[in-house]
DNA sequence: AGCACGCCGACT
DNA sequence: GTCGGCGTGCTC
């Protein structure tokens, strides 16, 4: 028998099938979805069995060495899924692979140098010293040492050899656990052996009348309210073994989750569900879009048609954007399923994903609420595939494979004949406008529960606050209306967009800017360290206390970070009780959880925080949302800029006044007449599509034309020039004509980490060929991309155009 | 990607 | 004459 494998070598040459013998005694227990370890060349390697076939074309194959599962770890339909993605995003298969099981199932290589089986001669001096007291030295050991000649020639002539172990990264955990050697009937016989003085061992045994399964050690002397010695002597005289039991690392084990009972729904949501419902009873694909108003109930949409798809026996996917898998969300639906749900998100440890994972794949859980990657949830018997806030830009993975969640997610509901609910209160651009041409179906819940108003927003025009003195980043209605909170403890929210506001250093006498030396971006001030720091490449440095350029005492900090804001808080209203939430504050582990737990128990008056705290929170108390600049993503080199503003302002409106109390919403903004924030003023969704929609078709863009982004990168300005110029008249010469090539054009940051930048657009409406002239051009580079450290990246359906 | 093979310059 | 530099090509 002969598999078909894909190797784990992420290299152009050999992104293919390689074919390899099945020895007779794994002819049975071989499937396609395991991974087994395979020679290739003079070392060993990782590979993905995708098909077994009788016959091979070749004069000799090698055999598979080792299985690395005693379960497939890829169904059928995941292994297409992967040969899909590969295509789609122009990936390798192994990269394609990788990305749908956890980082900790990578293949770990380690090297070790041992004495040959067949040699028995003498070492030379050097080297046996090495092994006087092991039979094995790690590669690392001498890697760099200056011994590894001599250990070179001693391979050489057979007297060593190197070995390649192929491990996991993460093992699974394991605990020791007690059971009983014997069947239980024994246990009486067993018992009068024991010495009459032993009371408390006879009563530690006498448990296991009760016990069915292993018990875990402390659990036992818990129980017993022993100690481990009488255990221990148990253990001695075999009436207990012990045993090495597998366990799962549980993130949520020490909380409890309030049971949740189905809610009744409103007449709106009803008409939304039932669609839903019939496509899950009929059993056909169908992608639809809830549309739903901040606040109007989507959660409770996707927990019903969850348990439909449970009582059919089936299973359910739900993606969460990577920020928002707040504590909420995860409560509602263990509080809904219990411990039928695996949770899957950035903020667990690779053990605790893989231990996730397991429960998926061994048929434990039925629900799997996860960020982007949970698509890939290795469920047989999919029913229902949730996209929750289907706009946000996490769900694209800006590394390779390149892919979009919503594509996938899609891709395998076709798959399993399934229903995608794709739920935003601001659906993406591409999404409103399929569901317009009816290739999805759209759903629609315009009232909020229990009729809640939607919150008045005001819009202050900050260049009149300017005009009128005040040049703090407060404006007098948003101070004012702090101040009124905190007076009626109740809480504000608020916002502040760092992206593209970050702190820089300007001399005001040169104007110059300080920049990173490595790319072509200025450096953000770090006030704790008070370092300035390269967001691209890592690159720190001082904060100088005079110009560089022209020695000027005049240099000082530009813009405005929360750091900033929190300080000028604690100056105007120096009682508020302020949580800070950024990337600074919440980079331990739970810290996000932690933070947001204080602000809901009541402990601070104000949450300021960047993007972050936008989305999926649900407080009381909080009457009061600001957003300090508006407008600071609007001006962004992205044709996605005035969507994006569109959808933060509505989603942090979203979150004043959703219970009891009325809420208001103040967002300061020097264009105070741009469409986004005048219809995000007014929840206008409609309006802003029509108007967006203009704009999009005016110059070209999704969802009017599609767009596949090139990037190209080199040390040498002049190589990436020439290389972006022969791609984009390759393009150019064998695109059809209604098609757009622009470029060469150097990218939004010309530098990063010493490497020029140039990229080449490409706009489309039909290229049926396009992927195999994209192949071409990675084939016609290909030896300069491994030789000469070229870089190409191909991004269909960029999400960034940086 | 690794790793071996192979062909040229600078040393004992 | 040999050691080691890295350019070239292959891996079932």
């Amino acid at each position: 028998m002969i598999a078909k494998i894909i190797v784990d070598v992420p290299a152009n040459q050999t992104d293919r099938l390689f074919d390899y013998g099945v020895p007779e005694k794994w002819e049975d227990l071989i499937e396609p979805g395991m991974r087994v370890v395979v020679p290739f060349g003079p070392r060993k390697v990782q590979g993905f069995v995708v098909d077994l076939v009788e016959e091979t074309e070749l004069e000799k194959v090698r055999n598979i060495q080792d299985m690395m599962d005693v379960d497939p770890v890829l169904t059928p339909e995941l292994i297409e899924l992967g040969f899909w993605l590969t295509d789609e995003t122009l990936c390798f298969a192994v990269s394609a692979f990788q990305a749908m099981l956890p980082a900790a199932m990578k293949a770990n290589y380690k090297k070790k140098i041992v004495v040959a089986e067949t040699f028995d001669g003498k070492l030379a001096e050097e080297v046996s010293r090495w092994f006087e007291h092991r039979n094995e030295i790690p590669w690392e050991d001498i890697k760099d040492s200056q011994v590894l000649p001599i250990f070179k020639k001693e391979i050489k002539r057979g007297a060593l050899e190197s070995q390649v172990v192929v491990k996991e990264k993460t093992a699974p955990k394991t605990q020791a656990a007690l059971i009983l050697p014997y069947p239980k009937e024994e246990l009486e016989s067993r018992m009068e052996e024991l010495n009459d003085r032993a009371v408390k061992q006879k009563e530690v045994l006498s448990l296991f009348y009760e016990i069915n399964a292993p018990i875990a050690i402390p659990e036992l002397i818990e129980l017993a309210d022993t100690t481990r010695g009488t255990i221990k002597s148990l253990v001695q005289k075999g009436l207990l073994k012990q045993i090495e039991q597998e366990i799962y690392r549980d993130p949520y084990k020490f909380k409890s989750f309030k049971p949740s009972k189905p809610l009744d729904l409103t007449e709106e949501q009803r008409k939304a569900v039932e669609p839903i419902m019939n496509s899950l009873d009929e059993s056909y694909h169908n992608t639809f879009l809830l549309q739903g108003v901040t606040g109007s109930g989507k959660t409770e949409i996707y927990l019903q048609t969850i348990a439909h798809a449970l009582n059919q026996g089936k299973e359910a996917i739900v993606l969460v954007p990577e920020i928002s898998l707040t504590p909420q969300m995860v409560s509602r639906f263990k509080g809904r399923f219990g411990s039928d749900v695996a949770v899957m998100h950035s903020g667990l440890s690779k053990g605790e994903k893989y231990d996730e994972w397991r429960k998926i794949h061994r048929g434990e859980v039925k629900v799997v609420v996860g960020a982007r990657s949970a698509v890939f949830a290795p469920f047989k018997n999919l029913g229902i595939i949730i996209i929750d806030e289907e706009h946000e830009s996490s769900y694209k993975q800006e590394e390779t494979p390149r892919y979009h969640a919503r594509d996938v997610a899609i891709k395998r509901a076709k798959y399993h004949r399934c229903p995608v609910v794709l739920g935003s209160a601001t659906p993406a651009l591409e999404s409103f406008a399929r569901a317009q041409k009816q290739v999805y179906t759209l759903l629609q819940l315009k009232e909020r529960v229990n009729k809640r108003e939607m919150p008045d927003v005001e819009i202050v025009d900050m260049r009149e606050e300017l005009r009128s003195g005040n040049r703090s980043m407060f404006s007098k209605p948003l101070f004012d209306k702090l101040i009124d909170r905190l007076e009626k403890g109740e809480q504000s929210v608020l916002l502040l967009n760092r992206r593209g506001y970050s702190t820089f250093l300007i001399c005001r006498d040169c104007g110059y800017v300080l920049d990173c030396p490595h790319c072509d971006i200025s450096l953000t001030y770090h006030k704790i360290n008070h370092m300035m720091k390269c967001h691209y490449c890592g690159y720190e440095q001082r904060a100088p206390k005079v110009c560089p350029n022209c020695t000027s005492e005049h240099i000082r900090f530009f813009g405005t970070g929360t750091q900033r804001v929190e300080e000028e808080l604690a100056k105007i209203l120096p009682d508020a009780r302020v949580i800070r939430m950024d990337v600074d504050t919440t980079r331990r582990k739970g810290a996000h959880e932690k933070l947001l737990g204080q602000f809901g128990d009541g402990k601070a008056d104000i949450l300021l925080g960047t993007q972050m705290i936008a989305k999926g929170l649900d407080f009381e108390k909080v009457t009061l949302v600001g957003v300090l600049a508006a407008d600071a993503m609007l001006h962004l080199p992205d044709f996605r800029a005035s969507e994006r503003t569109f959808q933060l302002l509505t989603q942090v409106s979203g979150r004043a006044g959703r219970h009891e109390l009325h809420g208001e919403v103040v967002i300061q903004t020097y264009t105070p007449e741009h469409y986004s924030i005048q219809y995000a003023s007014h929840h206008d969704f409609d309006s802003f599509y029509v108007k967006e929609m203009q704009a999009r078709k005016l110059h070209g863009y999704p969802p009017f034309y599609y767009i596949t982004l090139i990037n190209i990168s080199h040390e040498e300005i002049t190589k990436v020039l020439s290389v972006t110029e022969k791609i984009t008249n390759f393009l150019k010469a064998n695109l059809s004509e209604n098609s757009i090539v622009l470029g060469p054009v150097a990218s939004a940051i010309p530098r990063i980490k010493d490497r020029y930048r140039y990229q080449c657009m490409i706009k489309y409406k039909v290229e049926p060929d396009l992927n195999r002239l994209l192949k071409e051009i990675l084939k016609r580079f290909s030896k300069e991309l491994t030789k000469d450290n070229l870089q190409i990246t191909i991004d269909r359906n960029p999400h960034m155009l940086m």
